[in-house]
RNA sequence: GGCGGCAUAGCCAAGUGGAAAGGCGACGGUCUGCAAAACCGUUAUUCUCCGGUUCAAAUCCGGAUGCCGCCUCCA
């Protein structure tokens, strides 16, 4: 089984072949640390995580960086509004973005360096690049000549005429041509600074990514991605950087994801549209959040809309309530046993899997395998026991790979149902004596109460269902209670 | 102005030359006191429109219409 990528530099999908057999190199831009972190920072860390898990799942030996940029413009000035140290800002956002990692199940890469802890090699990089003569000094700013990079373009499929042509370039005199870009920066009055040949200043963008990705990963490298809107001028200076300095080739495929528009716009601050990662976990399971991302090509834009979340939140409810159904049967000391079927879905979800990360069709064999299982399980006979376990099995390593299915039930389940009753304002216990009252009526055969009981419920979302083990709750979201909580 | 992308059922969405995945929803059935859940079945003879290439096109080519992104900070 080969992988196939999509390589933005080429424009088509390519047979992956890793520069050292068995092994990845990838590396992700991360975020710079001036904020929280948003939906759209979620697909990027999402779609990458998948990558790292199935290139795992495959059996290399990835190594996976991914960078914080923890001094730019941006910081400084979120550390003058709120009057504190721009150090001080970026541990803040660092924070923020472990916990909605964490929360997102997103996998730690092997490194996460920061590009203040790699000012050094900043600096050495700029001055191999002077001395090469691709970049000049003006005053105590160092500027990268675009020029003087014949390459310039080529991974943005454009050529330094049509840039131009564009016109919307700032206006800066005293570079040698306008699109050429900062590498480092003189400090003003009360700004950051290192000091350095060039005198006191700070990194421009772009290069921590060159430094960092060749210190741990060396040059060239397999993999960098990113979001789509970082292909200009991101990687097309990182790429002019790096390869100016080293004269070799930088990186062998570039994978980018697109972007998540929010109910059909594009989310921006003026806007006021942007839907943070900590208020979407208020209201929603995490994989709710995978699995709508995933249920989308990786580089196709994607609209979040809350339709398609309550969607996939019935879906993902689906898919635990299968797992819930395979825990209640007794499979202690039963060895698995494998069936054609299930054969055929592995190959499924790999071949998916191995077109270029196409998740939404290998979750399809996911969502096979669950009634797979359910039908099965339906039977009630003893005799497939074996075949259940297997499925189930096939079922959790597939789901894992995607990042899906990771909580426990019982988790999954008191998460949900805590989520809804603090939505609908009810209190567990409340709700536990309605349905007690309701089995009373049951046994009693007052349908008539039961029934009213249930009706009850179900306003608040909450469906019932008498099952040969009793009665059991659970959540079921309804359309009057979009957009609460 | 330049470059690029997208248009598939009620909704979301995969599929880029050879019988239209999957999810959500809806409807019918099995089950049930009735339900719910689960399962089974039905739900696009057709892929924005118009031409063309081909034995064969949602898929390739040309044109039209509509939507979107990038070229400036941005995941």
């Amino acid at each position: 089984m080969s992988l196939k990528v999509y390589n933005t530099f080429t424009g088509r999908k390519e047979k992956f072949t890793p520069i050292h057999e068995g092994s990845v190199k990838l590396y992700v831009c991360g975020v710079t640390v001036y904020d929280h972190c948003h939906i759209g920072h979620a697909r990027s860390a999402i779609v990458f995580d998948v990558v790292y898990r199935y290139f795992t799942a495959k059996g290399y030996d990835v190594k996976f960086v991914k960078n914080f940029t923890d001094i730019d413009d941006k910081i400084i000035k979120k550390a003058q509004e709120e009057g504190i140290s721009w150090k001080e800002v970026g541990d803040k956002y660092i924070t923020s973005f472990y916990e909605d990692m964490e929360a997102l199940h997103i996998l730690k890469p092997t490194y996460e360096p920061k590009a203040t802890e790699h000012i050094d090699d900043m600096v050495h990089l700029v001055e191999t690049l002077l001395s090469k003569g691709n970049a000049y000094r003006i005053d105590g700013d160092v500027y990268f000549s675009v020029e003087s990079y014949r390459e310039y373009g080529e991974l943005s499929k454009r050529t330094l005429e049509e840039m131009m042509a564009g016109a919307r370039v700032e206006i800066n005199e005293r570079k040698r041509n306008p699109l050429d870009f900062a590498l480092w920066k003189a400090s003003k009055e009360g700004e950051p600074y290192w000091n350095t040949p060039f005198g006191k200043g700070r990194p421009g963008w772009h290069i921590e990514c060159s430094v960092m990705s060749a210190k741990y990963l060396g040059n060239p490298f397999d993999i960098h991605g990113g979001g789509k809107d970082l292909i200009f001028p991101h990687h097309e200076n990182e790429r002019a950087q790096t390869e100016s300095a080293t004269g070799m080739r930088f990186v062998n495929y570039w994978i980018h994801n697109g972007f998540v528009n929010f109910e059909k716009e594009k989310m921006s601050k003026s806007l006021g549209n942007i839907l943070l990662i900590k208020d979407f976990v208020k209201k929603y399971h995490p994989e709710v959040l995978r699995l709508f991302f995933l249920s989308n090509h990786y580089r196709s834009p994607i609209d979040y809309n809350e339709k398609s979340i309550e969607d996939n939140n019935n879906a993902l409810n689906r898919l635990y309530y299968a797992l819930e159904r395979v825990a209640d049967i007794q499979k202690k000391g039963i060895t698995p046993q494998k069936y054609t079927e299930a054969d055929e879905i592995e190959r499924n979800f790999y071949e998916a899997m191995d077109d270029d990360f196409n998740t939404a069709l290998a979750l399809s064999s996911i969502f096979e395998i669950s009634r797979t299982l359910n039908r099965m399980i339906d039977e009630g006979d003893e005799s497939l026991v074996p075949f259940i376990v297997y499925a189930h099995n096939q079922l959790i390593s597939f789901a894992n790979i995607l990042g899906l299915l990771e909580d426990e039930v019982n988790t999954f389940n008191v998460y949900e149902k805590q989520r809804h009753v603090n939505r609908i304002g009810l209190a567990l216990p409340a709700i536990e004596e309605m349905v007690q009252e309701r089995v009373e009526a049951r046994k009693n055969r007052d349908y008539k109460k039961a029934d009213r009981i249930r009706d009850i419920l179900s306003e608040k979302g909450i469906i019932l269902q008498d099952t040969p083990k009793g009665t059991e709750w659970r959540v079921k979201n309804i359309p009057s209670l979009k957009g609460e909580g």
